[in-house]
Formats: structure tokens, C-alpha cells, sequence
DNA sequence: AATGATTCCAACCGCCATCGT
DNA sequence: TACGATGGCGGTTGGAATCAT
């Protein structure tokens, strides 16, 4: 016994909509409103349509200032490095591209994105079997400005403008220009963080998302649970059986939490909301990048680091960063930073992206992590 | 010009979460 | 608490449009 259909299947019409129930359902959504029913709503209408249907034609086409096509470079970037942190969060990501829907982003990613990626890693994977190479590209596709360095024992250096980092045994040292990763040492460190205050959210009376009841909302939207749902003593994420036992976390500010976890955090108060949400958090991580500003960035973070144990500055999270939050830490930077990764070659990247996607996303196609991490590394290479 | 291959995208399907009773 | 209805989401598909031969 199948699961009940949502409508008469037999008495609704499918396929490609003509301009005369457009027209109908455009007319009576601005008119009345959906009315809190889709499904109700096109045998209000006289559509012989099934309510999700309507609901799919309204979101995807006849609502207000869509946008379709003409992806530009920027939103390629977004798209890009959003997949590449939270995988095929289609919902997500169109969040961050205003006037674009998820189907739309879906879509341009499934036949177009994903082509360019792997095709350029494709192409990678070709000139790295040629032999050791060094090679500088600013990657036209997505604009992003690439270095990649094979050394002789396979090890790659990836200098990026994405900030992405993929690795696990990684820790920081201490270099002029960037943030270099070595391998293997168990001081956990993460480079630049942003700093996401003033939140985006902050002037217009709303309240703002950099602390840890809003990423808790949103973990827990997104499929975590906290066993303080009941009891705010403990900060233990159901499912994560061999999760270590943490206090409550110290009111630190966003830059404890990595940039996906923000971003994570403002898309969940979007969802809340609804509508209206605006990316700034990307034109901040932008506007960051200044040097004096990422000097006041280090700063901050290794004072945050240093002094702050870290199963306190993750607060309840680390389950993002991989088992044993206090070890190795493998994440993924976000989308604003300068970093450089030294990783080694052939050994399972699985970043911060990875485990959060084995975690929340366990639901979805079993191919999804293949062709996610293949998309990491065409984007990292 | 004909035809097969490929690309693109609107729409559908089914699963899961949430809500209301 | 259980269960059905509904909403939301991501994966997939069908067919029109475009391209290549």
C-alpha cells in the first residue's frame, strides 16, 4: 500500500501550463493570497491543477521579480562556493542569489556548473598525469584566480581567492602572505575567519543571527538536535552517539563559529522569515579583505583560539569539524577568505563540507557525496 | 535539408518534516 | 500519542530547442 496521492491525479492536468491558467493563478495568488492551502487553492481557482503543482508554477515562474537565465559571473562564484561548503542545498544557495529560485540554480548547476567544474578538473587531472607541474590560472569560468603547486613527494599547495579549505591533520604556520597549513600537527587552528558583526540584521530592528541559539536553531532545523532541547546543561547532538560531552558554551562572538556555520545560521532565520533575506554576508566577507582588516582578523582569532578551549569556542558544533573537535580539524573555510592549504595528495579530503553532508544530508542520493567531493576537488584544482 | 545527438529547463515525483486534530 | 494533510525540498524526467554531421 503506496502512500496516498496529494490529489485526484486522474482529474488534474500536468504538463507545461498555458498562458490562460498563468494568468488565473497569478490573478488570484496577488488578489488573495495562497491562502495558507495549496492544496485548496486551484479548485478555488476552477484550475484543474494538483495544489503542488500550482505551488511549483507560482515559486518557480509567475512570482514576483524572477529572474531566469543570465547567470553572472559573481552568482557562478556563489554557486560555486556555496555548493562546495554545503553541497545541493539548492534552497539554500538561492537564498543568497535574490530573484533566482532553487529549481533555476538547480538546473544551471546540473547542466552547465558542474560541466565546467569537472571538465577543468578533467583537464587537471590530465596535465597532473603529464608530470610535476607548477601552474598559476585565473579560471575564467568561475573567476576565481587559482595557484597550484604538485611538489615532488605529491604534495599540492592550493592558494585560492574562495579561502576553501579541504583537509584534515592541518594546522597553521605563520607566513607573510598567507596562512600556510602543515600537515600532521595536532594543534588545531583555522585560519581567517570572518567577522560577521555588524550583523547584516543588526540596523533594521532585527535581531541578529551570530550567536549560538540562532546556529542552534538552525542546526536543529537542518536535522540536528540538541538533547538541551529540554535541559540547557548539555550540548550533545542526537545521532552523534560517540560525541563528546560539552558544556554550555561561553558567549563568544561569530568568528568561533566558521563562515558556513554563519552562513548557515542566516539562512535559518530566512527560512523563518520567510522571504526578504539580503546576502550581505557575502558583500561583507568582501568588503573584509582588506589587509588591516585581516590583520585585525588574526588577531582576534588567535586570541579566540589560544585562550578558549576548543570544545568551548565550538560550543556544541564541533560535530561539523569532524569527530574529536579538541584533534584534528578538517573544515572548510567559506567563501570570503585568502588561504592557503597544503594537503596531502590522494588522501580522503573529507572536509568540513563532506562530514556535514554525511551528517544532515544523509537522506539524499547515494551518489551525492561522489560527485560532491569529485566538485571539491575540480574546484580546488 | 534531414536526421541523430546533445543541451536545456519546466515540471513531476517521492520523501521527509511539520502542523493540526 | 497517533495519524492524516500539507508544505518544502532535492532528484529525475520528458520534450522542445539547438547543434553537429
Amino acid at each position: 500500500m503506496g502512500r496516498a496521492p496529494c490529489c485526484d491525479k486522474a482529474n488534474v492536468k500536468k504538463g507545461p501550463w498555458s498562458p490562460e491558467e498563468d494568468t488565473k493563478l497569478k490573478s488570484y495568488i496577488e488578489q488573495h493570497g495562497t491562502g495558507g492551502n495549496w492544496i485548496a487553492l486551484p479548485q478555488k481557482i476552477g484550475l484543474k491543477r494538483c495544489g503542488k503543482s500550482c505551488r511549483l508554477r507560482w515559486l518557480n515562474y509567475l512570482r514576483p521579480n524572477i529572474k531566469h537565465g543570465g547567470f553572472s559571473e559573481e552568482e557562478d562564484n556563489i554557486i560555486c562556493s556555496l555548493y562546495i561548503s554545503i553541497g545541493s542545498r539548492w534552497s539554500i544557495i538561492a537564498a543568497q542569489l535574490p530573484g533566482r529560485t532553487d529549481n533555476d540554480i538547480k538546473n544551471y548547476w546540473n547542466t552547465r556548473l558542474k560541466k565546467k567544474l569537472l571538465g577543468n578538473k578533467q583537464r587537471k587531472d590530465k596535465q597532473a598525469r603529464r608530470g610535476t607541474s607548477i601552474t598559476t590560472s585565473s579560471n575564467s569560468s568561475t573567476g576565481l584566480l587559482i595557484k597550484q603547486e604538485i611538489t615532488k613527494r605529491g604534495t599540492i599547495t592550493n592558494t585560492n581567492t574562495s579561502g576553501i579549505l579541504l583537509n584534515s591533520n592541518i594546522s597553521m604556520v605563520p607566513c607573510a602572505d598567507y596562512n600556510i597549513i602543515s600537515i600532521d600537527n595536532q594543534n588545531p587552528y583555522w585560519p581567517e575567519l570572518p567577522v560577521l558583526t555588524p550583523s547584516p540584521y543588526s540596523n533594521d530592528g532585527q535581531p541578529c543571527y551570530n550567536d549560538h541559539s540562532s546556529i542552534r536553531r538552525l542546526l536543529i532545523k537542518l536535522g540536528g538536535r540538541f538533547t538541551d532541547d529540554h535541559d540547557h546543561d548539555e550540548y550533545d547532538v542526537v545521532g552523534s552517539t560517540t560525541g563528546p560531552h560539552i558544556p554550555p558554551p561561553p558567549a563568544l562572538p561569530a568568528p568561533a563559529l566558521c563562515n558556513s556555520a554563519a552562513l548557515f545560521a542566516q539562512q535559518a532565520q530566512y527560512n523563518t522569515d520567510n522571504y526578504g533575506f539580503v546576502p550581505q554576508m557575502l558583500e561583507h566577507g568582501q568588503s573584509s579583505s582588506s589587509t588591516s582588516q585581516l590583520a585585525e582578523l588574526d588577531h582576534q582569532e588567535s586570541c579566540i583560539y589560544n585562550s578558549v578551549p576548543d570544545a568551548q569556542v565550538l560550543g556544541g558544533l564541533e560535530f561539523l569539524y569532524g569527530e574529536g573537535s579538541t584533534g584534528n580539524i578538517s573544515k572548510i573555510d567559506g567563501i570570503v577568505n585568502n588561504s592557503t592549504t597544503t594537503t596531502t595528495h590522494g588522501t580522503a579530503e573529507m572536509g568540513w563540507g563532506a562530514e556535514m553532508s554525511s551528517m544532515v544530508y544523509s537522506t539524499t542520493a547515494p551518489n551525492f557525496v561522489s560527485e560532491y567531493q569529485s566538485a571539491q576537488e575540480s574546484y580546488m584544482s
